[in-house]
DNA sequence: CACCTTTACTAAAGCAGTTAAGATAAAAAT
DNA sequence: ATTTTTATCTTAACTGCTTTAGTAAAGGTG
């Protein structure tokens, strides 16, 4: 197939390129029969103008480049392909191009960085990264970029969208005593900090307003690990007695735990409640299924397009957005009232 | 900070753009003293070159793009992520930055063709796309494309990578006769059609091999919708008599039907067998686990990248991959002999 | 030493658009 | 009728890099 330039469309159309680029760009300055004439030769060659040379005129590149930690661990990328779609459609609406760049542990941000400095993209997505240090390297390049479910510091100069980590835990462990549960575990990360703090603040909130107190040794630090929990609860069925129900600060963790738990012999809900945050998949597929706080996972996605978008466009923004989470109940708390 | 471009570079080493081009193409032409005083000021400005400018010259972007199948039931885009971490792995090699489009049912590709045209990508990959519309669309335009789990037609022109399905409909059969089933039920989709082909014909030879008929009352077509499988098992147990096992052509639909027989009261696998193809995150922590044939999701990936890069560079390839399956046997599949 | 290569380097013409500034002709105002 | 304005259209410069064609100097040869 021919491959058409503005040239090509301005000599066939009998006017200058610069007549074409104004009605390709629907600009003023030219006369409705002209820009008949134009558009007709455009939809007859079906000539779609070069996107390289716009972006270079333009200095703009009209994507945006998504960074996607990817676990070793399954269970912890299950929801990222849902926030891909959230940013692909709010992108889509947007006209932006959508580029994506999947790092792990090593974190191996050179070839990134050089993509970013060679302007193909405008503004960059972090999903679940909370690498302080790579983030300090886009702000010193002054890079404009957005966290997704990053658990990076609350910062007004760090543009986060995040589930209301905060929220949600309080909720569930509000769920569990409102259940009937005094002995409540914590099942959280050692790292990320700022996801331990927002979690951890959420049940020591709730518990304290219950007026119940935890034994230290049902406070756990998970690494984000294979089966981490699964092998926390090995260790703690031997050592200690068990709450009667654990807040784990996301599904995978409740996943692992509750398998360990049964392995041993503990039935679950009876013996041992878990609830949790995220909703993945998997939950409503276990047995017992998952009583988790879920949200809106696209939602994530969505709102991280709209502020980077609002950076570019020096819209006004909030730094911080949380996603609110609810309760979804099925199977995995016992209600001891009844 | 400041954005110097190839000009600055030139003037501070005292060169011509044209050495400092050569000098980043790694061409010769250049003494190795110029050669070294530019490098030097590349690294201390920080200089990377505009990569719009480059793809314009070059006419190549140095990018594919992926067109992902989004399906409105969660459990089939269950690997989309993993091959996307295939695809992103082998042209992370190969230098090549990668683009995204989600596609739903209504197969709007109006946007994709514009990008496509505009030139974009160099090579488009399809995933879990089986229009044929779309698919001509792309020939007629003379787009380099590869198919990669998109159950599309066997067809020299079409380059496809493709789990090998009939392989594994045959081991997957030949194993609950193996198990010693004799009444073994065919559960796939009515469409697409290859896929359905595929899969039947792998059920069907290792039946006939065997020596057994099949009842064409335990023979179905499901949509690819929610529950799709489940409602016909509700169906099923209401008109006529189980067979001992299920041959599934994917483990979605083999966890609607274990779901759905669940709720009936049948227990898998004593009452009945269920094997299938996929092995996606859920099938393990399925109670029972499900027996499945698997295969290596992000091979899918990485192939249909070798595949589109040989399209490009001309080099010769084989118009169809075949991503071999291996069995997984768990807990889903009972053993008449024991 | 004149002649031919080879090597190192540069000027300038692309690539395919955008856009500022200028030209022309028609319409409006004086 | 003349001037001013306006709408329409074009010329040409520009984006930042690649590459062709060309030059000058150094090296090799008979």
């Amino acid at each position: 197939m021919a491959n058409f330039t503005i040239k090509d469309i301005a000599r066939i159309a009998g006017v200058s390129t610069t007549a074409v680029s104004f009605v390709l760009n629907g600009k003023p300055g030219v006369s409705e029969a002209t820009r008949q004439r134009v558009q007709e030769v455009i939809q007859r060659t079906g000539f779609t103008p070069n996107a390289h040379t716009r972006r270079l005129n333009l200095r703009r590149s009209f994507s945006f480049h998504v960074v996607l930690y990817w676990h070793s661990y399954d269970l912890f990328n299950q929801f990222a392909l849902e926030i891909m779609h959230g940013i692909f459609q709010s992108c889509k609406e947007l006209g932006y191009d959508v580029t994506i760049t999947f790092v792990d542990e090593t974190m191996d941000c050179t070839a990134l960085m050089e993509s970013v400095r060679s302007k193909t993209c405008d503004g960059v997505i972090l999903s679940q990264i909370d690498d302080p240090l790579f983030i300090a390297r886009l702000q010193q390049e002054e890079i404009p970029f957005v966290c997704v479910d990053s658990h990076v510091k609350e910062d007004p100069s760090i543009p986060i969208v995040e589930v209301d980590y905060y929220q949600a835990s309080y909720e569930a462990v509000k769920h569990l005593c409102r259940c009937g549960h005094k002995k409540i575990g914590f099942l959280g990360p050692a790292t990320p900090l700022e996801l331990r703090g927002a979690t951890f603040n959420g049940y020591t909130d709730a518990l304290r307003e219950e007026g119940l107190v935890c034994d230290p040794a049902w406070i756990s630090s998970i690494d984000f690990a294979a089966n981490a929990a699964g092998k926390y609860f090995d260790h703690l069925i031997e050592t200690t007695s068990l709450p009667t129900a654990f807040f784990c600060t996301g599904d995978a963790f409740a996943i692992d735990l509750l398998r360990s738990a049964q392995k041993h012999g503990i039935q679950i809900p009876e013996k041992l409640s878990v609830i949790s945050i995220d909703d993945i998949l998997v939950s409503q597929f276990m047995t017992p299924p998952l009583t988790t706080m879920t949200f809106h996972k696209e939602a994530l996605g969505r709102r991280a397009v709209e502020v980077l978008y609002a950076i570019l466009t020096e819209t006004e923004y909030d730094a911080v957005t949380l996603i609110p989470t609810t309760l979804c109940e099925r199977n995995s708390v016992k209600d001891l009232k009844i």
